[in-house]
DNA sequence: AAAGATATAAAGTACGTACTTAATCAAGGG
DNA sequence: CCCTTGATTAAGTACGTACTTTATATCTTT
C-alpha cells in the first residue's frame, strides 16, 4: 500500500512560484507543459491548471493555448481595490456618517460627460450634487449624472434622504464599470463645499457604469485633503 | 439517445448573475446550494463551483463553508489595476522613454519610511531619487529607499544607466506589496524636478514591497499634472 | 514565393466521484 | 447554565478522463 500523497494546488502554485522567485525560470522563459509539471510534481494536471490560473490571475505568468506558459517578460504590479459605498467607508473608520443634498436638476450633458459615456450626442440626464460627511465635517463631494432613460425610477427617489450613491448601488447593478483616479487643484467651488482652502490638492475618483450598453451613471467623487486609497490585502 | 448539452461555466455564471441583476436574488439573499443549482440548470456541481468562484472573485457574492452562498449585502466596486514599469508605460503611449538619476546615497531611514516598512527602528538604506522622462520631458519623479540588507546586490548596479525600478522588478520578486494613492501639492523641490509650477496638484502612487517579512523597497512615484490611472478592462 | 489547407500541440473545459475542511447546530455532561 | 463533544452541512479540493478551442507549424497548391 503506497501512501497516496495528495497535493494541494496552493502547494503546487508555491513550488512553481518559488522557481520563478529563485531564478530557475526567469522573465520570458517558457515553462514545461502542465502535463509534464504534473508528472514531475506528482499531481493531476487539473491541479497544475488550478495553480497556473492563480499565477496567471496575479499577473506572474502568461498562458496561451498551444503557445504554452511563459513567465511574464514585462512584470506588472497588479492591485485589487475595493471601493465601498461611502457610508460604509465612513462607518468603518469609526466616524459618524452624514449626507447632504446640494442640488439636483435635469439638464443636457456637457461634452465631457457625453464623452465619458461614449455617447454620440448629448442626452438629458439628472444631475445630483451631494456631500458625504464624516463626524459632521465634509468628507467626499460627489458630482453625479444619472441617465433617466436607463434609470427612470430615480425620479421617485427622495434624494434629500437617500444618497444616489446608495440607491443606485443597491438597486441598479451594472455590467460594466470604468474607473479613473487623478489629482486636481481645488476650485473655489470645491473649496467652499469641502470647507478647505482653494488650491488644495485633492484626490479624485471617477466612476462610470453601464448595464449592457446603456449608461447608468457617472460620478466624480472629490475627496478631502489627506484622503488615501489603499490596496485590499 | 439524448443530445447531451454541455454547459460552459460562463453560461452558468451569467445565468446566476442575471438573477441577481433582475432582482430574483437581492443583496443579502441566500442562494441555493451548488448541488441544487447544478440540478436545476442541468450541469455538474463543479461547473457551478467554477461559476461561483468567478462571481465571488468579482465581489458579487460571498461564500462560506457550511454557511452557503449569499449575494453581497454591501456591494463594493472591485477594480483591478495593472501598474507597469514606467518605461513600458511611456513606450505604450507612443513616447520616447528617458531616465535620469538625480541622486543616490546611503542614509538612516526617516520615521515615515521606517513606519511604511513596519520596522521597529530606523535602518540604513540606499536612497535613490530619479526622473523618468517621456519625449524628453519629465514624466514621473521617484523617491525610493532600498533595503541593503535584503538587496545587497543593488550596490553593484550602475543606477546612472539602469533605473532601480527596472532592476528591482526584474531581479527582486516580492511576496507582499502595499499600494497607496493620494494627491499632493507640488513642493518647490517637486516643481523644480518636474518643471512645473509649485502648488500644482499631483497624483502620487506609493508602493512598498517585502520578500517574506524582509523589506525590499518603498517608492513614492510623483506624477506630472494630468496623469490619470485607469482600470484594466 | 505566397496563399491556403491540414495536422498538431497545449491550454481550457466539463463531468463524476470521492474526499477534506470549516462552520454551525444539537446533544450531553460538568 | 456553560462548556465540550459530536454530528451535519455545504463549500472546497483532488483526480482521471474525455473532449474543445485556439494558436502554431507544416505541408500542399497555385
Amino acid at each position: 500500500m503506497t501512501a497516496v500523497t495528495r497535493h494541494s494546488w496552493k502547494d503546487i502554485r508555491n513550488r512553481i512560484h518559488a522557481r520563478i522567485l529563485d531564478g530557475t525560470y526567469t522573465p520570458g522563459d517558457k515553462l514545461p507543459r502542465d502535463e509534464d509539471i504534473a508528472g514531475e510534481l506528482g499531481c493531476a494536471r487539473s491541479t497544475v491548471q488550478r495553480a497556473m490560473r492563480d499565477l496567471s490571475d496575479s499577473g506572474t505568468i502568461e498562458r496561451r493555448r498551444k503557445g504554452g506558459t511563459h513567465v511574464r517578460a514585462d512584470p506588472v504590479t497588479r492591485a485589487i481595490f475595493d471601493i465601498p459605498i461611502t457610508r460604509r467607508e465612513v462607518e468603518q473608520k469609526g466616524s459618524v456618517y452624514g449626507y447632504q443634498l446640494i442640488s439636483q436638476g435635469i439638464a443636457q450633458t456637457p461634452r465631457s460627460v457625453t464623452a465619458k459615456f461614449g455617447l454620440q450626442a448629448p442626452a438629458t440626464m439628472l444631475r445630483v450634487q451631494a456631500l458625504h460627511l464624516a463626524d459632521q465635517g465634509p468628507f467626499i463631494y460627489e458630482d453625479r449624472w444619472v441617465c433617466l432613460q436607463t434609470v427612470p425610477e430615480i425620479s421617485n427617489v427622495d434624494l434629500e434622504r437617500e444618497s444616489a450613491n446608495e440607491w443606485l448601488v443597491r438597486n441598479k447593478p451594472y455590467s460594466r464599470c470604468d474607473l479613473r483616479f487623478y489629482a486636481i487643484k481645488a476650485s473655489s467651488h470645491d473649496a467652499r463645499v469641502l470647507e478647505i482652502a482653494p488650491g488644495e490638492a485633492l484626490f479624485v475618483m471617477e466612476r462610470t457604469t453601464w448595464i449592457g450598453t446603456k449608461p447608468i451613471t457617472t460620478v466624480k467623487a472629490v475627496t478631502t485633503p489627506g484622503y488615501q486609497l489603499l490596496t485590499q490585502i
